[in-house]
DNA sequence: GCAGGCGCTGACCGATCGGTCAGACTACCC
DNA sequence: GGGTAGTCTGACCGATCGGTCAGCGCCTGC
């Protein structure tokens, strides 16, 4: 709901409505509605560190590009509407914890990929290849029919993805 | 303010006191806080509807999708801040006449640029195009600082959209 | 000089926002 | 059977939401 309708679009009437219980019942279990995003986002932060830990490491490696590209997708895939929240809204909820952890952990994947200063060039081949997958992810038109051509997604994505990236180590 | 805060994230009186009048000023020139949000998108709604128009009739000619990459760019950087909300808010504001008409809009791009039916890969490229430039021109970090590099982002977008939708007409 | 319209405002409206709280209900342990 | 802990809820809170309205001052045309 908060990737679909926005984070200040959701109210916790509407998520309650949705859980078929009361208002009073979700602020029983989380501690805010600011709790509750963070909650509800936090594992996919998680993952995502995770995954830019592992990173580092294969980073020395040569081949380790291709490899990154898909898996870097199939994480995008798998946590898609909060990878989605995190792009779109982003910088609407700068003031929120775990929002401004994630926008960290991105910046760090720039930095993996360019050794110095990057150029303009570079910054802007990243960030519309994160964005643009992003967004090509969960705003892609039909919202319900997306499943069944998944793999045709991912495939397409590790494509235009590698493309985008992969002229940065040169 | 809508494109930095959200729609549903930017109130009436927060845009009085940033114009430094008072919200029933803000409702005496405006009918609605939607109206208000939709006279401030016609303008760029209406030059994108003007630009495609001028597209089809271009399309026969060969080299003119060079000439389309650098108008389009231009387009997108003029209107950034409009641009930035239909991509990241378009699917929250579905409701809003305004908004889906600039979707419609942006759907008859990728139709002019697709014979036929479209590929899964030729949607996911243009996707990528479209999102990620949006996205890079306005949250792009540093709000502040990045009118003096505008033409090496202009330059380094044109590159990459260019990139990205150029295979798609073979 | 005065009548009328325009720009603007504070007071006010009902609805909804996020959040608190006392109590009801259930289930389990002794 | 009598506490006790956990779950859930309606009533309620102050604040804010988008929006209405009567009326204010001011400028202009006659």
């Amino acid at each position: 709901m908060f990737a679909e309708h926005g984070y200040t679009g959701t109210s916790l009437q509407q998520i309650a409505d949705a859980a078929g219980y009361s208002k009073s019942s979700v602020l029983y279990h989380f501690r805010s509605k600011e709790g509750l995003f963070e909650e509800a986002l936090a594992p996919s932060v998680a993952e995502l560190e995770e995954f830019l830990d592992s990173i580092v490491e294969k980073a020395t490696s040569g081949d380790s590009r291709a490899q990154f590209t898909a898996d870097f997708v199939d994480l995008l895939l798998d946590h898609r509407l909060a990878a989605h929240i995190i792009i779109n809204q982003g910088q609407t909820l700068s003031d929120i914890p775990t929002v401004d952890r994630a926008r960290g952990l991105i910046d760090r994947i720039g930095e993996s990929f360019m050794s110095g200063l990057p150029t303009t060039k570079q910054r802007i081949r990243l960030g519309v290849a994160l964005a643009g997958a992003a967004y090509v992810m969960v705003a892609s038109r039909p919202s319900a029919a997306e499943i069944d051509d998944i793999d045709e997604v991912r495939e397409a994505l590790i494509d235009v993805v590698g493309e985008l990236i992969t002229p940065l180590s040169s």
